[in-house]
DNA sequence: CTGGTGCATGTTTACGTGAACATGCTATCG
DNA sequence: CGATAGCATGTTCACGTAAACATGCACCAG
């Protein structure tokens, strides 16, 4: 900077003033300035910048995993959302989610160069991670469990659930089954809890949970189990990998879906749509949860004030595709 | 830091030691000084520390869009190669791929408090982006492209395609056909190449190519047309989401896969293995193309040597699955 | 017993920036 | 015509850290 100023025949904080766009500085020396810092090829230093204002101008993601296709569109929203505002992310992928790892992320990334910190929680391993974010650093949770002391947000998963659930009652299939995601998930959770409150609340006995891990191979393997039960006309699986999954296992024995079977997913991912037969799924607004998260951590940047603990539930939309029909009563 | 010193009787520099783990530390004055650490919540600065060091501690990663499963891996991976050395990951996403917000991305992240940046290009789009990263600033590109002015790290994308290629030949199939990626992707485009180049040595006739767009939708019209084409018996789709597409079209007109017609994909999703039916692939090592090029990234960091140009290439495996079978000759 | 050696610790300083305050010039008004 | 306001620009300083150098003490060899 010293040196753009001499060669510009002005002080430094005259290049500082046009370096951050100050309107009290003439035309004329302006552009004598930037002639300079163009000439010199100068950048403004990030961490000189950082130190004196205290603000980075980043945002710290931590998520477990980044190989879902939830997270990577809920990481693309907030990237977006973030550069809108001229922030950057700092990306800290939990590598192994075991406890110790985990607390040794959240102490890394408690002393990265971040304003705010987005946290998507994937499961219950998350609560007991040591994690003490420095006093005063905004954090927004990503997530099902309310029992949070921050703000969260999250897909509204009980309402998608029982979408769902009704839907394929509605088509006249006298239960629904299930294939939830794992136990230390609180979307799965939420999902199952939601998909057995439609069934209670319309009177019908709820058949067992059959648990899988949001895998493929999980939801190919129970599917193989439903599949020998011919009493099994329809099935909501609770991602649509898993949905996925079951399908092919009935493709194998060569039960027809829809007519035979009818299933929903959950998520509606890309190539959803495409799946034989299409998928019929609950579509999750992910670039809308990415968005409202960042926007509320933002608002507690500028402000500097704590932001107030609430919940936010976004919306889902049922897509009917071509894999659930109305139940068609064997004789 | 001057609180912790106070504190524990010892001055800011010995703080300093014992924050950095240098050796040169009492037992005893090391112990005091890490109780008045924790006692007074003391967080390093990375601000100061990295203008004071001219170090951040982080790896800037630039991608055309995370909502590619190759993307994802890659990232994913070269988050956990960077983890483990310490530093962390500045994710910067280009939101829509104009000429000028590509530019505009590129200057913001070159001012970026990063040690090093790789570049995931995607299409020749990305070539005319006015980038001049800061002199001295070390850039691995992961891309197909050898003409670019910095290491190149990427998979083998020929012979790959050239896999794919000879196993629906070695199969008894008369020819292939390719429903290629987008015209301004090199990946495609070296695809494509590979797919002619292996029918041509074979003294094949190369049938016309189906430009896609890597969407499942365009394989999906694409198939829609090759299905009306009884000659076609083998077609190699440039990535597994296409591949997808075209299969959907062939079980909407009612031909059998792999009776009718063999498939062959390109990246080998999770899903893939239970697409119906599962599907043979080009399985990308995504994993292991992040990593060598992060390992590039931080030796020329440590180093503070400018990374010698050079190109490497990461073999693919054939997955074969159920999309391929023998060539059954029509009567 | 003395000069030197090695180690723990303290003192000084600079990294690049921008806020706060200081300076000096010009325009305006009573 | 002089006082004063307003604006462009300059000067000083502190942000938190760690390298470089300085100090002081204990121990050892000659």
């Amino acid at each position: 900077m010293a040196d753009v100023a001499r060669h510009a025949g002005v002080s430094s904080q005259t290049v500082s003033r046009v370096s951050n766009g100050h309107s009290n500085v003439e035309e004329l020396t302006r552009q004598r300035v930037l002639a300079s810092m163009s000439e010199l090829g100068y950048r403004p230093n990030r961490a000189a910048r950082a130190l004196r204002s205290g603000k980075f101008r980043s945002i710290g993601v931590i998520m477990f995993t980044l190989s879902t296709a939830g997270n990577m569109s809920t990481l693309e929203a907030i990237g977006r959302e973030a550069a809108l505002a001229g922030y950057s992310i700092t990306l800290l992928p939990v590598v192994a989610p075991t406890a110790g790892d985990v607390s040794g992320a959240y102490n890394r990334l408690s002393e990265q160069a971040v304003d705010g910190i987005v946290i998507v929680y994937e499961s219950h391993l998350m609560e007991h991670a040591a994690f003490t974010p420095p006093t005063g650093m905004p954090v927004v949770v990503i997530d099902s469990n309310p029992d949070v002391a921050y703000p969260v947000v999250d897909t509204d998963q009980q309402q998608g659930a029982r979408a769902a659930t009704r839907h394929l009652l509605e088509l006249g299939h006298p239960t629904v089954h299930h294939v939830a995601g794992p136990a230390n998930s609180f979307s799965a959770t939420h999902r199952a809890e939601a998909w057995a409150a439609e069934l209670g609340e319309a009177g019908i006995r709820v058949p067992p949970m059959l648990m899988g891990d949001w895998s493929t191979d999980s939801g190919y393997r129970h599917g193989l189990d439903l599949a020998q039960n011919h009493d099994v006309t329809a099935i909501f699986a609770a991602n649509d990998q898993m949905a996925l999954g079951v399908m092919r296992a009935f493709h194998e024995v060569g039960r027809d879906i829809p007519g035979d079977v009818s299933i929903v997913g959950f998520d509606d991912l890309e190539e959803s749509s495409s799946f034989w037969p299409p998928l019929t799924t609950v579509h999750q607004n992910f670039a809308q949860v990415g968005r409202l998260a960042v926007q509320l951590l933002l608002a507690s940047i500028d402000t500097a004030e704590p932001i107030a603990r609430s919940s936010t539930l976004v919306p889902t939309t049922l897509v009917v595709r071509a894999s659930t029909a109305l139940h068609r009563a064997t004789p």
